[in-house]
DNA sequence: CGAAAGGTTGAAACTTCTCAAGCAGGGTGG
DNA sequence: CCACCCTGCTTGAGAAGTTTCAACCTTTCG
């Protein structure tokens, strides 16, 4: 199961078989959680996810919620950054890995190769938040959208089935909006421009980006930023 | 002139002598780059910053520039992350010492605390970028600004001087527009208002924080996402 | 001295937001 | 099984915030 986290961090750092297997060892306690959750990111254990989708947000003072990144199978949550304000919540079911906080050290102090790898994977994905910032500060709405929609495409569905051209996305309007900081009915009306043209599928829950290709094209999307953490074995 | 940097990993993981000691030794090389300077993030070095401001941007398919975050004194910058279209650049005159590649990964290799240390930092830095996300995602314009000059402040002054209330940033109006996602010309409106209410002075090519206190409550900044990096020793 | 860069100001245009009302589906209790 | 409610989606119209364009000014620098 937590295959994936190995595959990510030897994206970095080739790991030897005493390490990736301390890492396997250390993801024994995996729970589920449904969706819809608020899981409260908590001050002695890791989350490592192993299925599903979350997202990572921060509520602003005039009660706005805005989803600053989210969170895919591979994924590490270490609750340092424990903020007021802030939190994790599932979007679909989930199952996490739960790793006491003191074990994951331990685990580093052993295998130094290991904190190496998560160190370069915490780089990379700093490099995921600015496209982030970059997306939502520079591009018009519709693009926007295109653009986030790829990247959780790539993020979630690339590794199940590589050369995919559509893939479903748990996702409600508001989620959307939250994500890309637009109102929820100003995502409506992108969307039903995206689907005019035949880019996206829109389920009561859940977006189905019909053509990948064409909303990469549409959305300017280059996914060199995504350092091919997530991306096929 | 390291000692800052050692300082914010000391937040994160304190460390024996020998490793306070090997960091300053791979600090060695310290060169000084003129303001407004491109620096590309090169393949075969990792920059440590020692004085000075800059700024690391993303361009986009219509031209924008987008500013995805500062780089204050203390900062680590490890060209891992290489993309088309983004980079460095100095805002003031800036020190900078460069660290080749594979003397880091040494470091790191015979000092796994530094490893660690080097991930909670990597960690706490993730955090910053969401909270500009949120702030651009979630704030009207003059907040936004406030915010921004709240935490440049925050990162840039306080560790000279813990108590000031006041601070002067060396950023040109077009460059706080490009941080922000606004217009010149609304940034420009905004700042004057800015300046009418006497929370900022403008200058030539700098802004100056005349009362960084009501700033933080205009700007309803809360400090507590910078995790003490950058802090007052 | 001229040119370039940064800043200032006004007016019109545009994107996006807010408010408001209505509809559809899915689950629950009667 | 139906009525109901709740959540999520849809649509329209006016309002707001922000951008664009354009002109002009000021300072710095070559």
């Amino acid at each position: 199961m937590p295959n994936r986290f190995v595959r990510k961090l030897e994206n970095f750092e080739k790991l030897p078989k005493t390490d990736r297997q301390a890492i396997v060892d250390v993801c024994q306690n995996i729970r589920k959680v449904a969706a819809r959750n608020v899981m409260l990111e908590p001050g002695d254990w890791s989350y490592l996810f192993v299925s599903g989708l979350a997202c990572r947000y921060q509520m602003l003072e005039d009660g706005t919620r805005q989803i600053t990144d989210f969170i895919v199978p591979g994924d590490l949550c270490n609750g340092y950054s424990v903020l007021p304000d802030s939190g994790i919540c599932s979007l679909s079911q989930c199952s996490v890995a739960y790793i006491p906080r003191d074990r994951l050290a331990q685990v580093m102090e052993r295998h130094p190769r290991i904190s190496r790898a998560f160190w370069r994977l915490a780089v990379a994905e700093a490099t995921i938040l600015r496209a982030w910032t970059a997306n939502i500060g520079g591009r018009p709405a519709d693009k926007r959208v295109a653009h986030l929609l790829c990247e959780l495409c790539h993020r979630l569905c690339a590794p199940d089935d590589p050369g995919s051209n559509s893939c479903t996305l748990p996702l409600s309007q508001v989620d959307l909006a939250d994500a890309t900081a637009l109102s929820p009915v100003h995502i409506n009306r992108v969307l039903g421009r995206l689907r005019e043209r035949k880019l996206v599928g829109l389920q009561r829950r859940s977006i189905t980006v019909e053509d990948l290709r064409r909303l990469m094209a549409f959305g300017q999307f280059n996914g060199a930023y995504l350092h091919d953490v997530g991306a096929p074995a």
